[in-house]
DNA sequence: ACTTTATATAAATCAATAGATATGTCAATT
DNA sequence: AATTGACATATCTATTGATTTATATAAAGT
């Protein structure tokens, strides 16, 4: 139904995320990552070839460096995303009966008449 | 560093994102949603239980049957985090040549002078 | 040309997980 | 209390994927 799904498997992997966030940044190269996170280096640039394939980074030579940095795409996808979910994120105060205890919106009780698909 | 690992990792399976796309439109039984998706009901519960110990759903019985629904919490913390990358969501027109092509953001020729960390 | 530095690719290992089948539990109906 | 219906759990299998070690490629410096 989406190619959601591919980006949050990228986003899934808690290497490649710090990867994101290491980007966020600005441009970094390969070695600079690696020596950032504790994973060897050629697991560092398989994750940026994951990354590269899905759209989240492009890279660029820099004499014998490679720069990575991050695409704007897949970010928009997700914001658009959860954008569908603005009911859940935004506090909605206007009824309040479903707020008890702030632990979600849509507890209700059981039905006398339970037949419902 | 977050554990924001752990929800992309709840999201990137295909089969429980469309179950969260179906929770979307209200609370479901768990049948209602075996239904709908080509999924065996074992299947469906287990996907559940998972969305459940991440904080996705929350459940409640109704007769014989259990009713999920969504919780708020693991879409704020989504929507907290993809804010972190709103400049690169959102348009940056000021800087206009770094958009050429639409398609990245921060290509940025080889330097002379390349050490750079 | 040779060495060093930076990154990519290959191969192998190991762990995690989605799926199905079979079975258990519990509520509702008779 | 026996049966039916709805859902959960256990177990097994197959597949996927992350990590490491080793090796290849390519650019810089000497």
């Amino acid at each position: 139904m989406s190619n959601l799904s591919e980006a949050f498997e990228v986003l899934a992997d808690p290497t490649r995320l710090r990867i994101v966030e290491e980007l966020r940044g600005g441009e970094r190269s390969v070695g600079s990552i690696v020596s950032t996170l504790g994973v060897c280096q050629p697991g560092v640039s398989r994750h940026l070839r994951i990354l590269h394939q899905a759209g989240f980074v492009q890279s660029h030579p820099d004499g014998q460096r490679r720069l990575y940095s991050l695409q704007r795409k897949p970010f928009r996808a997700l914001d658009a995303w959860i954008h569908d979910y603005r009911d859940l994120v935004e506090a909605r105060l206007d009824r309040l009966g479903q707020l008890v205890g702030e632990t979600g919106p849509s507890y209700r009780p059981a039905t006398k008449n339970p037949r419902r698909e």
